[in-house]
DNA sequence: CTAGAACTTAGAGCGCACTCTAAGTCAAAT
DNA sequence: ATTTGACTTAGAGTGCGCTCTAAGTTCTAG
């Protein structure tokens, strides 16, 4: 870049975003970028603002174990326009139900490894 | 069985424990079990209580992504006996570390997919 | 102008945790 | 005694989400 420009190279993008390039590539290639990401003077990725506060959205919806699958669905609602956003709220809330049941899960079982690091200190078998 | 038996067949300790037979078998080969299974009057495996409550709590550190290698390492240090007691403690506590920061991290990714559903409730785009 | 680094694509490969198959053995009920 | 269905093993196959490779192109610095 010679100028201040608001857009990433894919590399700056994977810093920013935590992801490898590989993984974004990756991402777009399975339609999970909202507009297609913008290619500059080349055929090079530029990642402007909303592309990298859509993959920081995308981490989340993936670091709650929604598939791969399901963000391609709620992608395609997306580019469908504002009459979808009922759509996307359901999807939205019926997600958020696995991901409380998750939580739910993996706070009983959490419980029961403290159970037993309490029997090791306790010396109790 | 003929006559009420503490023990249970394979297919019975799936129903009891919500795996398959098929992965119970797998978590045994993988040396997973604690003692090996017991064989009655066959080949047949018989799940006796203490391995029913083994497999429950073995379902605990999946459920909270602990790798099979990692728990075939704690089972590894169980058999060695009770001098291992500390060994396990110490692995028992990294995992809870490592369920702690998952726990935190699905409840942040929580809370942004709240904000979310409640632009879409909001009808704020 | 040139060298080297960073980028491109298409597609192959990998690690994990199952999950299933095939071919055969065993046991409970008739 | 026979049938039916559950069980056995070893090993192959699957699905997911990356992750890497190869061969070629483009940008940037000197």
């Amino acid at each position: 870049m010679t100028l201040v420009d608001a857009s990433l190279s894919i590399s700056e993008a994977a810093e920013r975003t935590g992801l490898s390039t590989h993984t974004l590539r990756y991402y777009e290639r399975e339609g999970l970028m909202l507009g297609g990401v913008g290619r500059a003077s080349s055929t090079h990725r530029r990642y402007v603002d909303a592309d990298i506060t859509w993959v920081e959205f995308l981490t989340k919806l993936r670091s709650t174990a929604m598939p791969i699958s399901r963000i391609r669905e709620y992608v395609a609602l997306v580019r469908q326009g504002d009459s979808t956003t009922p759509a996307r709220l359901e999807l939205l809330l019926r997600h958020r139900e696995t991901v409380v049941a998750q939580l739910d899960e993996m706070t009983r079982s959490l419980a029961a490894i403290d159970y037993k690091i309490s029997t090791y200190r306790k010396g109790s078998k």
